[in-house]
DNA sequence: TCTGGGGTCCTTAACCGT
DNA sequence: TCTGACGGTTAAGGACCC
């Protein structure tokens, strides 16, 4: 019994790039980077144009302008991002009810299951409809594959990019797959992949035939005998629409190494807030805090701590988290800090007073107990520190605050600012323009900041309709120009139709 | 100028209770 | 009461994905 080649996966070729490109005329047919630009920064996505002189994500920023000089560099818009996604993934749900989103660029669809297609000739009709569609609504083009299972989908639309469609014939899949490399198969990553190749094992067949009983020996028993049955083409993992998120975290990476235990500190409370911000705002509240440090030389530590009972109080977190950090040594530096929330619950208004009470409660009895214990155990606890002559070098400037991903430009521009002992009395701000930001101009109308510096920014003027613009310098403070909010890319005028009913646009301009 | 940020899942070990 | 098997929970770390 083999199944019909109606599970879909879709995949937006370089996403975040080819927003930019459409959102930036000029760019289009160049070079294009999207990913965080200060020294640490690595790269999220690249056009295709800058592939080819070898930028890949997750490669780092700094390197990849050793590639790629003349490429353009931009700070990811995850705002836009989400809103070209939230078109597309309606495009898909319109086919059928059960869609999995995997990121904002990616998602399975059972094309069975909403009755768009149930045998090959349906799906690749439907498939190509899909792809026209969302050329239509966004611009942008997407890469679609097709196979009786999600692995093998997954897989297709891989081969299909970029700009492709691609389907597994149903018996096909074996043949296939045999002389791919492992590291094709979802679950494949470096260390999979050499710990594999030291055993002789590099392609999907010799994969196949070292047997499960091999596999799981090497690999442990989940991955092992979910390895051999992706060898063989077999993937009965159904397509789930909605899956609940299982935590929430956030974490920051510094430029600069921090030292100083009180910064360290500090940071750690900023960040347990932003945390609860998110959790709340994601309608939980959680039971396990987790923070999370990496270290000078790479080596990431967490620690976790399970309360009672689910919390949202920033308060409760800040403590934990505190707690937490107290039992770490950070000497020699921290170049990232992270804090979470798992073990999530739904939140209701009831369970929070509760919880707080029973948290208050706990804390207080734990106080009560402890001063009770005086002098007893943990002599551990390197409550001297003071030894290190913190004070001696102050933390020089420094700061991190590469205008944190997603906010809102200019929301942030407060964060990093510090010299070390900075008593909050604010510096006279001044204002940042990263390049990729959306800017309006009194008289030029709206552009994006193609860079800045000296007390300069540069400014393209054009938007997602237009022909490419020119290009005009400003001071930094010139009170003509203005943060402004991304455009939609396809235009009221020539778009509105796509957006608003399902109905596909006829122009194809298939490449 | 080495190596982001937000997740998921798995493994191992310790510990607790039955 | 001691011992062992076993399951569940917690904690820590790692691999992987986009």
């Amino acid at each position: 019994m083999r199944a019909a080649p109606t599970i879909l996966h879709l995949d937006m070729d370089a996403f975040y790039a080819s927003v930019e490109q459409a959102a930036k005329p000029s760019l289009r047919g160049k070079a294009v980077i999207v990913g965080g630009l200060g020294p640490r920064g690595v790269v999220a996505t690249a056009s295709y144009e800058a592939r080819r002189f070898g930028v890949h994500s997750a490669m780092p920023t700094a390197q990849a302008r050793r590639l790629c000089p003349n490429g353009a560099y931009l700070i990811p818009r995850f705002t836009l991002y989400r809103a070209v996604s939230d078109l597309v993934m309606a495009r898909l749900r319109a086919l059928s009810p059960l869609v999995e989103p995997l990121s904002l660029d990616e998602a399975f669809v059972d094309l069975e299951a909403g009755g768009a297609a149930f045998d090959a000739a349906g799906a690749r009709v439907t498939a190509e409809r899909l792809r026209a569609d969302i050329r239509a609504a966004t611009g942008l083009s997407a890469s679609v594959g097709l196979a009786g299972s999600k692995m093998l989908a997954k897989v297709a639309s891989e081969g299909a990019k970029p700009d492709g469609l691609l389907l597994i014939e149903p018996g096909t899949e074996r043949d296939l797959l045999a002389p791919m490399s492992v590291r094709t198969l979802p679950g494949v990553g470096p260390a999979t992949g050499e710990h594999l190749r030291r055993a002789g094992i590099t392609t999907v067949g010799e994969l196949a035939d070292a047997g499960e009983d091999e596999l799981v020996r090497m690999t442990g028993r989940a991955h092992g005998v979910a390895l051999y049955r992706m060898a063989l083409g077999l993937d009965d993992r159904p397509v789930v629409a909605e899956r609940d998120a299982k935590s929430v975290s956030v974490e920051d990476t510094f430029d600069v190494d921090l030292h100083d235990r009180v910064r360290i500190r500090g940071e750690v409370q900023r960040l347990a807030e932003r945390c609860v911000g998110r959790l709340r705002a994601s309608g939980h509240s959680g039971r396990t805090i987790v923070l999370k440090v990496r270290r000078y030389d790479f080596s990431t530590l967490t620690r976790s701590e399970t309360l009672r009972g689910p919390t949202d109080d920033p308060a409760v977190v800040r403590e934990a988290a505190a707690r937490l950090l107290e039992g770490i040594d950070t000497t020699g530096g921290v170049r990232l800090l992270g804090v979470g929330v798992s073990g999530l619950a739904d939140y209701t208004q009831e369970d929070l007073f509760a919880q707080a009470e029973a948290e208050a409660a706990a804390r207080a009895a734990a106080r009560a107990e402890a001063e009770a214990a005086a002098g007893g155990r943990d002599s551990g606890v390197p409550d001297s520190a003071a030894g290190a002559g913190a004070g001696a070098r102050g933390e020089d400037g420094g700061d991190g605050a590469d205008g944190g991903a997603g906010a809102p430009v200019g929301a942030q521009a407060a964060a990093g600012a510090g010299v070390a002992d900075a008593p909050v009395g604010d510096p006279p701000q001044e204002r940042r323009w990263p390049a990729g930001t959306d800017v309006r101009h009194e008289e030029y109308g709206p552009g994006w900041v193609q860079g800045s510096g000296v007390g300069r920014v540069t400014v393209r003027f054009e938007q997602p309709g237009s022909p490419p613009g020119r290009v005009r310098t400003f001071r930094m403070d010139d009170p003509d120009l203005e943060p402004s909010v991304p455009l939609p890319l396809v235009g009221e005028r020539d778009g509105e139709h796509a957006e608003r009913d399902g109905e596909h646009a006829k122009e194809g301009t298939a490449g």
